[in-house]
RNA sequence: GGAGAGGUGGCAGAGUGGUCGAAUGCGCACGCUUGGAAAGCGUGUGUAGGGUUAAACCUACCGAGGGUUCGAAUCCCUCCCUCUCCGCCA
């Protein structure tokens, strides 16, 4: 959510940053509700400061006196009008909150402009894409696959897009969690196994709903299978207020991600490239407004680390202003090549949201010098996402016996140097 | 799931219809005192919204939401959470 405030302050700014979004939001209807939220509450606290003037005389007054039955009479008429305004006020609230809702957040000045993912600046590239791969094929296309990543059990069981990961497969899994939450554990990020159904309070602080709703899993209880960590794990401070010294404040999580995804088909959605549930490690940052942006390219730089210890090529993107998130003002993408399918796979997208998400869930430090309470800025990215990064090491170094080759830092935690799909 | 108890400021803990944003204690901050400290004494100490150049000022908030009333922390209803006991269970 934006600051209202800004919206009454810089109506301009927010206008010119909505119009780089590409977004078509009517940022004129939402600063009409606001003006109307604005006389309305001013209308009411007056009829009750009046009721509350009144409320004293009357305490003084002796219960059963004409000057007291008087005053009773009077102010029922006032108590009518607060009740009828009240009611008034919070159907416009309702309506005022929804509306600064369908605000995005606004692109930072660093953000390029552009509409499509072709307008996406390539930062950099690391390692040699271009390199031979001589046994690279599609991961999904190599010899006896299935039988470390059953789909079709997985269908059977529950539906496309949940595999079973089988043996190797699953040893494999493991590995790269572990791999991953001790990387970034050592880097300084605490690690915490957050609950993995997370309640609409906790989604809409987040932005999850109600823009996303279609993204999630949703039970009777009203509960949601979390899409990513970043839900429970940024909710952890909901309504709470850190320590100006405490900050920053870094934590992982590993979870099970649940998405839904309804629309997609093609080869995007082959193999391992997109499921309903996955596997990732997320990296999340609370840290002090000003340090935000230093902070997200640390960030992006513990999550390249780990690429970079896979030995796996990859490229930095930064987004473009209309193709980034609804919360973000500024993210870039993590992309590994994938030589089998000769293509690049988002593996992370490392992601500033100012006090966008602090906003809706009312995380605050206190500012040492005023002591007066402020919102935070939080930071997040994957660190990584698992299927994807599996995907480029099985096709990236496929050897010509069929054999998987690990890179050296996954092998202490595979315990082996190959894979094998012999069973 | 069943039975009972309870949710008040940073914490402890009063308050059962009116002057209560809320006694008191602890904590914290500042000042006095002291060679310095402790003790003691004094003053202050929540959050949010509106409003203002800034203030003043106004309003709301006693788990959440409704209701009764001229007026609710206090009475009524619904929900949530915590604790104790019982049942069930990895």
């Amino acid at each position: 959510m934006l600051d209202p405030k800004l919206l009454r302050e810089s109506p301009d700014l927010v206008r010119a940053a909505i119009v780089k979004k590409h977004s078509d939001v009517d940022v004129d209807a939402v600063i009409a509700i606001d003006d109307r939220w604005r006389t309305l509450i001013t209308e009411v606290e007056n009829s009750r400061a009046k009721q509350k003037a009144a409320n004293g005389e009357m305490a003084k007054l002796p219960k059963g006196s004409p000057e007291f039955i008087a005053k009773v009479q009077e102010m029922k008429a006032v108590s009518a009008e607060v009740k009828e305004k009240d009611a008034l006020l919070k159907e416009t609230e309702i309506k005022w909150k929804q509306a600064l809702m369908t605000l995005p957040n606004l692109p930072h000045e660093s953000v390029p402009e552009g509409r499509f993912e072709e307008d996406n600046v390539v930062l950099s590239h690391h390692g040699d894409h271009e390199a031979e791969f001589p046994h690279a094929v599609s991961h999904w296309e190599i010899h006896d696959f299935e039988k470390l990543f059953d789909f079709g059990r997985g269908a059977k069981v529950t539906g496309a897009g949940f595999p079973f990961f089988v043996g190797e497969g699953s040893r494999l899994v493991r590995a790269l969690l572990n791999f991953f939450l001790e990387e970034n554990s050592q880097k300084g990020y605490t690690e915490v196994s957050p609950p993995i159904m997370v309640n609409a309070e906790s989604a809409t602080a987040t932005g999850q709903l109600p823009d996303k709703e279609g993204q999630m899993y949703e039970t009777l209880e009203q509960l949601y299978a979390v899409p990513t960590a970043e839900v429970p794990l940024t909710n952890f401070f909901r309504e709470e207020i850190i320590d100006e010294s405490a900050l920053p404040v870094q934590r992982c999580a590993y979870t099970p991600c649940f998405r839904r995804e309804a629309g997609s088909y093609g080869k995007d959605v082959r193999g391992l490239n997109r499921l309903h549930q996955f596997d990732k490690v997320e990296l999340l940052k609370w840290v002090h407004p000003s340090q935000s942006y230093v902070e997200l390219d640390k960030l992006r730089g513990d999550a390249e680390s780990l690429l970079q210890k896979l030995e796996l090529p990859y490229r930095v993107l930064l987004m473009c202003s209309g193709d980034m998130g609804f919360t973000q003002t500024k993210q870039y993408d993590l992309e590994v090549w994938s030589a089998g399918q000769k293509r690049w796979l988002e593996v992370s997208s490392c992601s500033n949201f100012e006090a966008f998400q602090a906003r809706r869930a009312q995380i605050r430090y206190r500012n040492a010098e005023t002591g007066k309470p402020e919102l935070l800025h939080t930071l997040n990215g994957s660190g990584l996402a698992v299927p994807r990064v599996l995907a480029a090491l099985l096709e990236n170094n496929l050897q010509a016996d069929g054999r998987v080759k690990l890179p050296a830092a996954l092998v202490p935690y595979f315990g082996k140097e190959y894979v094998s799909f012999s069973g």
